[in-house]
DNA sequence: GCACGGTTATTGAACGATCGCTAGGACGGA
DNA sequence: TCCGTCCTAGCGATCGTTCAATAACCGTGC
């Protein structure tokens, strides 16, 4: 045995779902066998379907855990941000930046897996998706109507800051030259710019 | 026979590689069968290999083109634009964008699969990108180096707007309200904005 | 301390279906 | 008669999934 198993309910589910993660990340989802995920779990196959039923509920689980992660984050940092519209703007962007570093891998499957899913896990899915884009989306209508922000393309900026942040996923890599931290101030610094703010910062 | 043959040749090539596209477009590369492409093309398996070799030179086929097609029209934008930095930011992306909506299907094949490329393919592939990656980062370069780009983050800037642009063809619908033209120029204006024109324009 | 029944976790082996790919021949136009 | 094109048929491998059997763990009665 590995470990003491009564001790972490739900622990033979989380290694499935990282190796899952791994394999995913690296192949896809319809390139990636469930033996590959049974190897790199260091388990048997038959042993993964007493934890989910099917390969498609695997994928769920680790795309709908993504996308509410991410929400919870930007959600937060919305929270905790100052009440200007700038300041909100910059600490979801910080957060969203953040997330799609810190949490790559689960990231990079929830933005190109929407397609593997059947059909309740996408419309699951899509409605989270919409939820997170309505937190960007009303940030930036807010400071459009308040006057802080010019831009005459609220909902496209909006879109545009979303998947420039999203696209972080597909090529930073943590041994690159900037932190995090780093790119997610730079990019916070980008997604401003791109509302236009009325002092020019 | 569905047609005069020897009158087209590549012809054969054509509409496999499209239902290729087609397909992947739904399913990606290793949730496509050949089945489902000979299918789709109204051919047989075995006829698609009288054209392609394998089925990874079908994909190689689908990418680079992609890539090469993006290139060429970025670059001949590019030279048919005015002379201003400026005005060489706005056409590249006009450009850029339109071709990740009218090329919407090939263009999301050749952004989501560099993964399911053989090593050969994915060296041809990420050689195309670079090329694609230094037509936006040079303009940008230029315009900051004249000192009509005042943005403090150029290189991460010409990420932000490739990626902005290539994300369009994962939710732009030809049914949608805006035309290719319309999103383009938009698109257009927010990658602009977020270089900092001189005189906010 | 310990045997015991019940629950949970894991296993090897195999199912039918589908995968990428190929051999060998048929057909038609030059 | 070639040559390019397309076909039928089938190869061995791998796919997702299942099942019956085994192993590990737990609270309980003694």
């Amino acid at each position: 045995m590995r470990a003491a198993k009564g001790a972490m309910p739900g622990a033979g589910r989380q290694v499935i779902l990282d190796s899952a993660i791994r394999n995913m990340n690296h192949r896809g989802y319809h390139g990636t066998s469930m033996r590959d995920i049974a190897r790199d779990a260091d388990i048997t196959v038959a042993s993964i379907y007493h934890h989910f039923k099917s390969k498609q509920e695997i994928l769920q689980d680790i795309m709908t855990r993504a996308l509410h992660d991410a929400f919870a984050m930007t959600r937060s940092a919305l929270l905790r941000s100052g009440g200007s519209s700038a300041e909100q703007l910059r600490a979801v962007v910080r957060a969203w930046v953040i997330f799609h570093t810190t949490r790559q891998s689960d990231a990079l499957v929830g933005a190109t897996e929407l397609r593997s899913l059947d059909d309740e896990g996408r419309r699951l899915v899509v409605a989270l998706r919409d939820e997170q884009e309505s937190v960007f989306r009303e940030i930036i209508d807010r400071g459009v109507e308040d006057g802080v922000f010019t831009t005459a393309l609220p909902l496209d900026a909006s879109r545009a800051i979303i998947h420039m942040g999203q696209s972080v996923c597909t090529w930073w890599r943590s041994d690159g030259p900037l932190t995090p931290e780093e790119l997610a101030e730079r990019y916070a610094e980008l997604a401003l710019a791109m509302v236009q703010p009325v002092d020019g910062r």
